[in-house]
DNA sequence: GGTTATCCATCAATGCATTGCCATATCGCT
DNA sequence: AGCGATATGGCAATGCATTGATGGATAACC
C-alpha cells in the first residue's frame, strides 16, 4: 500500500482513454458516412464517391486525371475497393477511364467528365453546409488541431498496416 | 487589391482544413478496421465483434449484460447491423441472448458467455499492444486531446443524424 | 379487454472494405 | 527475344453498415 500509485495508474489510464478514443474513432467514422451519404444524396452519391470526386475535382487533378495507384494513395483504400466504386461513378457517367495518348500504357487516368464537373459543382453547395454544420461548435484552431492529431494517428496505424517501409 | 483578404481567406481556409480533416477521419477508420481486425484475427474476431466483447466485458455489463437497446445505444450502431455481429458471436459461443427472469419480457440481455470471457481476456493482450503501437508517438495528454476533439465531433454528427430530441 | 407503444427479430437491397487468387497488358532490363 | 516487375481488371468470399418494410411478443395505458 506505500507504493507510489501515481505512476502505477498511468498504463491503466492511458489504456482506458485509448478504449474511449478509438471508439469515438468508429462511432465518428459510422456518422460520417450516415451523415455524409444523407447530405449529398439528392446527386445520388455517398461519401466515398464525393471523396473520389473531390479527389478529381482538384485543381492538379482536373485536367490531366488521376491514376488508379494514385486515386488509392490518395484515399489509402484496396484496388478492389475502389475499383468498384469507380465503376459505380463510371456507370453513372461522371467519371471516366482513359488512356494517356504519350504515356505508359499500363496506366488508365481517371478524370472528370464534362458531366461530373457540373455535378460536383452542384454537390459543392450541400458540402460546404456539411462541413459548416458539422464544425459548427469548433474555432478554426481546433479544426487544425484536430485534422493534425488524425493525420498523425492516420500516418501510425498505415504504419502499423505496412511494415516494410516504402 | 485594397480589401482587407484576412476575412476574406477565413471561410476557404476553415473548408479546406474540414476537407483535409473528414478525409483523414475517413483513412484513419478504414486503417483502425484493417489493423485492428489483424490484430485480433487470431481469434477469429473482427474491431467490431471487439468493440462488442469489449462493451460486454466491462464491470458494469458483465454479470447482468446489456440489452440489445442499451449495446445499439453504446456503439451507436443501427438494430439490424448489431443483429448479425451478434449473431456471429452467438454462433461463436462468445456471447448468449437470455431474459432476464424478473425483467420485462421483451427485452433480451446480451451477456459474455464463459467462453467469451475467457477469449476477452486472451484478446486483452493483443488490444493492449494494439494501442500501444497506434498511440506510440502521443503523449498521455495528446490522448485526451484528441478524444474530446472526437467526442464533440461524434455528438455533432449524432445531432446532424438525428434532428428531433430524444 | 382493446389500443398503442416498445423491444426484438427477419428479409431484402445497396454499398463499402478487406483479403486472396488469377489474368492481361505493358514496361524495363538483360 | 525473353524475363521480371508494374498497373490494371476480374472473380469470389466475408464482414460491416445503412435503409426500408414486416411481423411478433410484451408492456402500458385507457
Amino acid at each position: 500500500m506505500d507504493n507510489p500509485t501515481q505512476r502505477m495508474d498511468e498504463a491503466p489510464a492511458r489504456f482506458d482513454t485509448a478504449n474511449r478514443l478509438f471508439l469515438r474513432l468508429y462511432q465518428a467514422s459510422n456518422l460520417l458516412h450516415k451523415t455524409g451519404t444523407r447530405a449529398v444524396s439528392a446527386y445520388g452519391a455517398t461519401t466515398q464517391q464525393w471523396a473520389v470526386l473531390g479527389a478529381l475535382a482538384r485543381p492538379v487533378a482536373h485536367d490531366r486525371g488521376l491514376t488508379v495507384k494514385e486515386l488509392i494513395a490518395f484515399l489509402m483504400v484496396s484496388r478492389q475497393n475502389l475499383t468498384a466504386v469507380l465503376d459505380r461513378l463510371e456507370t453513372a457517367g461522371l467519371v471516366e477511364r482513359i488512356r494517356a495518348p504519350g504515356a505508359d500504357g499500363r496506366l488508365r487516368h481517371v478524370r472528370l467528365t464534362a458531366e461530373g464537373t457540373r455535378v460536383w459543382g452542384e454537390m459543392l453547395g450541400s458540402i460546404r453546409r456539411y462541413y459548416a454544420s458539422a464544425l459548427e461548435g469548433f474555432s478554426t484552431e481546433e479544426c487544425v488541431q484536430l485534422f493534425q492529431l488524425l493525420d498523425r494517428l492516420r500516418g501510425s496505424l498505415a504504419r502499423m498496416a505496412e511494415p516494410e517501409g516504402e
